[in-house]
DNA sequence: CCGTATCCAAGGTGATACTG
DNA sequence: CAGTATCACCTTGGATACGG
């Protein structure tokens, strides 16, 4: 908590990320980025992966987006990089401690999307149906 | 879980994110609008909240984007709406019970970020300082 | 008050070819 | 293998003025 002590609805006390300036909302949204909780995914448990077996695990991401999500969260300290200069070339990622710490949270907002997807299509349908129906 | 059974990296079962037709990559996608996690924690705990008394608990967000963002979330079914036809007119907002089950999970995320702001700064300015210093 | 209409800027994202 | 370079798109988001 943080920048200001006025509620600004009432009974709502501002959390950091309601508040304009603060940089928590750059985080966040660089932890919601496209491909970001992807790759905290296939990283949890303390896997590691090279650079194609994330490429192959993640289903569509093109080579030039990966590199610069993995460049972001290694400097943000979410993930580490390991270059072994063999012939050919061999480079290691994986989530530091501080990476680690977004599985959990990750893993609960992917587990809701996987989970309510009929239930958020179903709604969808209801209520296009219903704008349909008004307009006819 | 669901579309697939091998495994993509040894030991990685793949959840449905990470395929690629898997429509739950849209609605977590959704979730991470850039202003849903915000709306959500200023309707958390049951509370009503009329539009511009969102607008202005949620610094920054012009009245067409917020407009948007409440708009899909009622039609994902997140968000309940009310008119009142009165003079001047009168529209609140509130949490679906569907809605009311992304707090949590939002939350989660939202607090990793504001206790990690600081963290995630220094890393940036460790990270750019050796990437400089490589240069120099 | 609660939006919509309009226009516009930015940048996230993607396809592809190429290099060390 | 592990990226980089290039180009272009096109959605997201923003500023502002206006309407019911």
């Amino acid at each position: 908590m943080g920048h200001g002590v006025e509620p600004v609805v009432s009974g709502v006390f501002p959390a950091d990320i309601l508040n304009q300036d603060c940089p928590s909302r750059g985080v966040l949204r660089h932890l919601t980025d496209r491909w970001t909780p992807m790759i905290v995914t296939v990283l949890a448990d303390g896997r590691r992966a090279r650079f194609t077996e994330l490429r192959r695990a993640i289903e569509g991401v093109s080579p030039k987006v990966l590199t610069e999500t993995l460049r972001s969260m290694e400097r943000d300290g979410l993930v580490g990089r390991e270059v072994t200069p063999s012939i050919p070339p061999r480079v290691d990622y994986w989530l530091t401690e501080l990476g680690a710490s977004t599985v959990a949270p990750l893993a609960a907002l992917r587990e809701w999307a996987e989970q309510h997807v009929s239930v958020v299509e179903q709604n969808r349908e209801r209520y296009d149906g219903s704008a349909a129906s008004l307009g006819g």
